[in-house]
DNA sequence: CATACTATTCTTAGAAA
DNA sequence: CTTTCTAAGAATAGTAT
């Protein structure tokens, strides 16, 4: 049996329906959102809370600077029209140098280990291993990418089913914290 | 004419087409996301930037306080108290994924070799990667913000304000739908 | 919670305005 | 940059696992 009829455009009641509905729905604005910024050369920032406070969270970058260049955005309306290569101040060229170093960068992880006491040598070494986690999730994504990428050079955009985690690395990045 | 096949999942290289595309696709992304809060009683925030620089927004609370949660619950750091030294703030416990497993989420990560094909075998792998690297990343930040929050005796070390932004522009017309 | 199925509804690429 | 029109694809409600 399929849909008797159009959706209606409230909340839904049954606890169960609602949670289904909710994890279907999910999975498919995470799609959009990470299809929209594929396609479309866009920065995406969404943050989900489910009904039972779990978090969900997809970002081409990351949450945080897109929550910063929202920030920034807000207070100084800059707005350029045309959009032929303006010359972007924050324009970086990552290229594709960094995904090769993926492995290196999981070894200097490894080779950290924090200790549960937090003492101010333990924040220099934390502040080493949370600058290798970065690099190595922007790595991650970055091949992710490319994989994803590569299957579906021809075939349709419904290929990646998973959860909506997928991102990507784009030329761009104005300040990689 | 319609669409003649699946749209492939990679970057449009047609400027205009590309335009277009964003354009619509924005307005889908954020009638799902709105959908999505609605229906199922979701909290959702989402920020998109076009290639061009526009942003858009959507947030079924506010952008601000989304954010907000999203940083408590992955950084579990919570301060309320600007100048005060309260030590209850610092004893506050963390759920799963805390930082006391940081230790056990770099043994995972340690384990995980990617290889250079990329195969699909290889895309699973990264999206588990990918999420160990993220939990590993935001439990690095909470306990380095712990550590120096004890270091100066307790001091607020959230004051990250913001700076009176927000405007709501596309959260309405679709729903009618 | 996530997913397989399938009938239906919904989204959207392409071409123009 | 937004929107109209049409048909091909995509998403998904309800149900069961």
């Amino acid at each position: 049996m399929a849909r008797r009829g159009r959706v209606e455009l409230r909340r839904i009641e049954d606890r169960v329906s609602r949670q289904v509905r909710f994890s279907k729905r999910r999975s498919g604005l995470f799609k959009k959102a990470f299809e929209l910024s594929l396609l479309c050369d866009a920065e995406v920032a969404l943050l989900v809370f489910s009904p039972a406070g779990k978090l969900y969270e997809y970002a081409s970058t990351s949450i945080e600077d897109t929550y910063n260049r929202y920030q920034q955005f807000s207070g100084a309306e800059r707005n350029t029209n045309g959009d032929q290569n303006s010359n972007d101040v924050f324009l970086v060229q990552y290229k594709d140098g960094a995904p090769q170093d993926l492995q290196s960068t999981l070894r200097k992880i490894a080779s950290c280990s924090p200790k549960n006491n937090a003492d101010e040598s333990d924040a220099n070494e934390l502040e080493k291993l949370e600058s290798l986690l970065r690099t190595a999730l922007r790595d991650t994504r970055s091949r992710k990418m490319q994989i994803l990428a590569k299957q579906n050079g021809g075939g349709s955009t419904s290929g990646q089913r998973s959860n909506g985690a997928a991102s990507q690395e784009e030329a761009r990045a104005w300040a990689e914290d």
